[in-house]
DNA sequence: CTGAAAGCGCTAACAC
DNA sequence: GTGTTAGCGCTTTCAG
């Protein structure tokens, strides 16, 4: 009936219709999903959902979500060893219709279960071969950002990643190895620093100023240009370079990634990645996927693109001090 | 069974969960709701969820909720008249056991509604007499960084605040005027400024910018220090001072509000709210009141408190420069 | 086109 | 202590 099914009249859907409106009456979703074997909700398994880039992703994810009759339950983990604990109980029976994994390595026993009991799901910014995902160009945005310090003339390029957990960490690694290599440049260890914290995997503000405090403690020997692994490092980076009496882009020159909205604030040159657009299209991805659960896996990558600000000294620059501390 | 009934002999549940166990069982989520007629779930309805406050706060939310076995289902809306179209239907009945209503003014009809169904509702920075409230004390907080910076000696105050439609603003307004007409200052209504943007209520970067370069713009009739309603606008005034040339706090001096992790970056003296705490608080206070639904409502609320930092050119500033553009 | 009946997977109450 | 049974509120199927 509700379900507008077509051999009832008009007429005795209207009057139905009518008196349900005026008894404010609507159907209790836990029999309807009982019944109908559907639950007209979805789960998002996010990392530290706390970080900007998430939060940005998820913006497109209610967006797109609120399409569709559709609740979107939000279950924050810290480690991906923690996935297993609540997790587990929930998915693994119909608590949900099908599910967003964010950026966290999906366990292969995971894997495996949810492929058995042909649960829809869509990875988004990480990799499995057994489900569609969506994910960032880590190694050639990266190599970008590289290119763009060679392009504007640095010599002496160092890097300041992440922890090397995190597989977008290490892909950014990757990507700036191949940049530097091709430019003929060294790589030299001594400028590749990487967070140990397991904290966001490293992606904090914390990190981005530490290690670039220790970039800075090398003195003349420090590099003249870092790419820096996330625009939340970057932004620790720029207060660790204020805080030396040093000036961005003239004695240090750095470009980030993300492109979150704080990096427009803050005038830092960065490689965007599509957030917004990346939580609308999960959510496509899985609806189209729960219509049609034995098509082959989609993978679909996003490029991230070069946002010319002011934190790499490029021509275009428009330069603004302001205050900063840590 | 599952639900630790006492007359199960101790061997039997063992045996039992042994094999359930194996099996990889699990009681279906929604069987289990109809049945007992809960369903372990709630719902937090969020304006904007994009803000950074509510990501503060809903990390505290999350990390509480942990500990209990339920789900937090996120509703996310643009405006309080939007709440109503979908947000009715999925509450009305059964779809969760009780939920966080979050910094919207509860229309009337609605909270006659939820008291009727003796739904659980907690409000979270935001007030109504029959429900369970926490807010910030806006007013308390708004005058204490007046006086703050009137004891700093500054005379020609402004204050820049969002839309007036929301009440923090218009609580914060009600502060700085009485701070100012204690402190026997002028209210002079050209600097105070407040944004028409319904956009977050005005609660954005962009107001931020445009306003401050508004008062900017007045030569030197602006003021020399800004009372701002939230941090987030105080990172756009920063950027409108940089780009006109200026230097805060030497020529404007500003407050903001919230104490975002942002505004540490940025070195701005602020009105820490404890948005974390918050969040974990409202869960326990929604879970006490699902056990008592019939106790009076409990109305809580915090003060915040004065984060100096550099922009308010107070003694113990620590003031570093860096980039900054919009 | 409409009404009755079965059953979704579980819990709670009540016999045994 | 343990097994059985009747719903929870809906959808779906199958007669009328």
């Amino acid at each position: 009936m509700f379900n507008n099914h077509p051999s009832v009249s008009e007429d005795t859907r209207a009057r139905v219709l009518k008196v349900a409106n005026r008894l404010n009456y609507h159907p209790h979703p836990y029999a309807r999903g009982l019944a109908r074997k559907r639950t007209n909700s979805i789960l998002a398994v996010i990392p530290f959902f706390t970080s900007y880039f998430f939060v940005e992703v998820l913006q497109g994810v209610q967006s797109k979500l609120s399409e569709f009759d559709c609740d979107l339950i939000l279950y924050g983990v810290n480690h991906p060893d923690q996935v297993d604990a609540s997790l587990r109980r929930n998915t693994i029976r119909g608590r949900v219709d099908g599910m967003l994994f964010f950026s966290m390595k999906m366990p292969d026993d995971f894997a495996e279960q949810y492929l058995h009991l042909k649960t829809p799901v869509v990875l988004v910014d990480t990799f499995h071969r057994s489900f569609d995902s969506l994910s960032v160009e880590n190694i050639e945005g990266s190599y970008v950002a590289t290119k763009h310090l060679i392009s504007l003339g640095y010599k002496r390029i160092g890097m300041l990643n992440a922890n090397l957990e995190s597989a977008p960490a290490r892909e950014r690694l990757t990507g700036f190895q191949r940049a530097m290599k091709e430019a003929g440049l060294p790589l030299n260890p001594d400028l590749i620093l990487r967070s140990a914290s397991p904290r966001l995997d490293g992606f904090t503000r914390e990190t981005g100023h530490d290690l670039m405090e220790q970039l800075i403690g090398y003195g003349p020997r420090r590099p003249d240009a870092v790419v820096v692994a996330s625009d939340i490092q970057a932004v620790g980076s720029l207060a660790a370079i204020s805080e030396a009496g040093l000036r961005c882009p003239d004695d240090i020159a750095l470009v980030g990634f993300d492109d979150i909205t704080l990096a427009a604030s803050l005038g830092i040159t960065t490689m965007r990645q599509p957030m917004y657009e990346m939580g609308a299209l999960a959510i496509e991805r899985l609806m189209s996927r729960m219509e049609n659960l034995d098509n082959p896996p989609l993978h679909q990558t996003f490029t991230p693109t070069l946002v010319v600000r002011s934190t790499c000294g490029s021509s275009i620059q428009k330069a603004i001090s302001a205050q900063v501390q840590v």
